[in-house]
RNA sequence: GGAGAGAUGGCAGAGCGGUUGAAUGCACUGGUCUUGAAAACCAGCGUACGUUAAUAGCGUACCCAGGGUUCGAAUCCCUGUCUCUCCGCCA
């Protein structure tokens, strides 16, 4: 939710920024419903006024035992008034409302301005892109060589955009998953949570997947939700509460799976693991002071980066632009790995900064020390990584000509030592 | 799932439907006293919104949430959420 204040003052500039990231202001509309309000607030509060002071005059007329019923007759006349001046101030109150919860946050000044992810900016590369001296294998088909990724077993039990894992495989998940949590706690200074995978609306609403993206979410028969991602959960245990300064960074991490309907991708990456309606990921939180936050990304996104380099995976970080950018972010690296059998990177990691974005919508603040005052916080989040998509890019990245897959150096003690993966089926 | 109890300010804890934004204690902040500290005493101490140049005044709202009754609700009624106790069930 962007800051009223803000709307109020700079509504020009802001309709300008929102329509940067495409989003279009009807400055009109909410210029006629600011000055609706403005008159209707004040009118309902003086008439609120008004009816208090005589209430208390009929207390002590009636406590003296004195007549009250012209008091009575003055005060009902109030009443009716305050009745229809206040219902049409609710009214445009929750019109304002519905604006406010469906605008997207303001990008900030230095993410380009673009229309869609082809304007996206690379910021840097990392790592020695893979050569390989014989025909490379996409992960599904590696997968079905040793028969320890079974789409067509998903697709039985669940449908399309799941995956059964077993064996090497659902350990070398496993193995990833364990990997990325140890060096978020051990070498980042994350803790580690476990959170609800089902969360109410209201936590939707706060970290902005709700109300604007509720077909993208599953929702249970209880009105609950099925996580998309533990950013969720995690910036939700900040929400309505008064941090102290002291408190300050909260750095999180969770292991979850997530769930998303993916409506509105169809026919796009129905193959393999990349798009899946179930998947695990590995993400990390920060809630932090606003002076700190542009710092804060740049160092969650060398987190994430920190996996990948241990993993010696090559990857891209891209700043996103204003065009492709999450709902609630006001700027977003996304990293991007190898993937050798589509010959392009893909995305793997999104760390945002949603600034106060989140923060107003929770209402999740901290006391300043200089002036006492609760102020809001500054919330962001990103993949540390994307296991699913991490495992598909480590077996491409590391077969062998016969379709074997050669264990990261970092993964093997969480192995049990294992140095290969081979094809050999046992199933 | 069944039965009962409860939800008030940072915490504890009062509160007959009427000058209650809310007693009291603790904590906290400032001051007096003191060589210093403690103690004691004095004062202050919620949040949001509106109006405004204003973080000054003034106004409004908020005693779990949402409805209702009433001239007037922390106080009465309804619904929901959550917590606690007991029973049942259970990984």
């Amino acid at each position: 939710m962007l800051d009223p204040q803000l709307l109020r003052d700079n509504l020009a500039a802001v309709a300008q920024k929102l329509a940067d990231r495409g989003y279009q202001l009807d400055v009109a509309a909410w210029q006629k419903l600011e000055q609706q309000r403005k008159a209707l607030q004040v009118e309902t509060e003086s008439l609120q006024s008004q009816r208090t002071k005589i209430s208390k005059t009929i207390g002590q007329a009636k406590a003296k035992g004195e007549e009250v019923q012209p008091l009575l007759d003055q005060v009902s006349e109030i009443g009716e008034q305050l009745e229809s001046s206040k219902t049409a101030l609710q009214q445009v109150f929750a019109d304002m409302e519905q604006v406010t919860l469906y605008t997207p946050n303001l990008a900030q000044d230095d993410v380009p301005v673009g229309q869609d992810e082809a304007d996206n900016v690379e910021i840097r590369t990392w790592g020695e892109i893979p050569k390989f001296d014989f025909a490379v294998k996409d992960h599904v088909d590696l997968g079905a060589m040793s028969g320890f990724l079974d789409a067509e077993a998903a697709a039985q039990i669940a449908g399309s955009r799941f995956t059964v894992l077993s064996q090497d495989l659902a350990r070398l998940q496993r193995a990833l998953t364990q990997f990325m949590l140890d060096t978020h706690i051990n070498s980042h200074g994350y803790h580690e949570y476990y959170v609800p995978y089902l969360v109410n609306d209201q936590a939707m609403l706060g970290s902005g997947q709700l109300p604007k993206f509720a077909d993208d979410a599953f929702i249970t028969e209880d009105g609950r939700f099925l996580i998309p991602t533990a950013e969720v959960p995690l910036t939700n245990l900040v929400a309505n509460s008064i941090l102290e300064v002291e408190d300050l960074p909260i750095k999180m991490t969770a292991h979850t799976p997530c769930f998303r309907r993916e409506a509105g991708s169809y026919g796009k990456d129905t193959k393999g693991m990349i798009r899946q309606h179930q998947f695990d990921k590995v993400e990390m939180v920060q809630v932090v002071h606003p002076d700190q936050s542009d710092q804060a990304l740049e160092e969650m996104t060398g987190h994430a980066e920190n996996i990948l380099k241990a993993l010696k995976l090559p990857y891209r970080v891209i700043v996103l632009c204003t065009g492709d950018m999450g709902f609630s972010a006001s700027k977003t690296y996304d990293i991007e790995v190898w993937v050798p059998a589509q010959n392009t990177y893909r995305e793997i990691s999104s760390c945002s900064n949603c600034m106060d974005f989140q923060a107003r919508r929770m209402q999740a603040r901290f006391r300043t020390p200089e002036t006492k005052k609760p102020q809001l916080l500054h919330t962001l989040n990103g993949s540390g990584l994307a296991v699913g998509r991490t495992l598909l890019a480590v077996m491409e990245n590391y077969q062998n000509a016969d379709g074997g897959i050669r264990v990261p150096e970092v993964l093997q003690p969480y192995m049990g030592g294992k140095k290969v993966i081979n094809q050999v089926s046992s199933l």
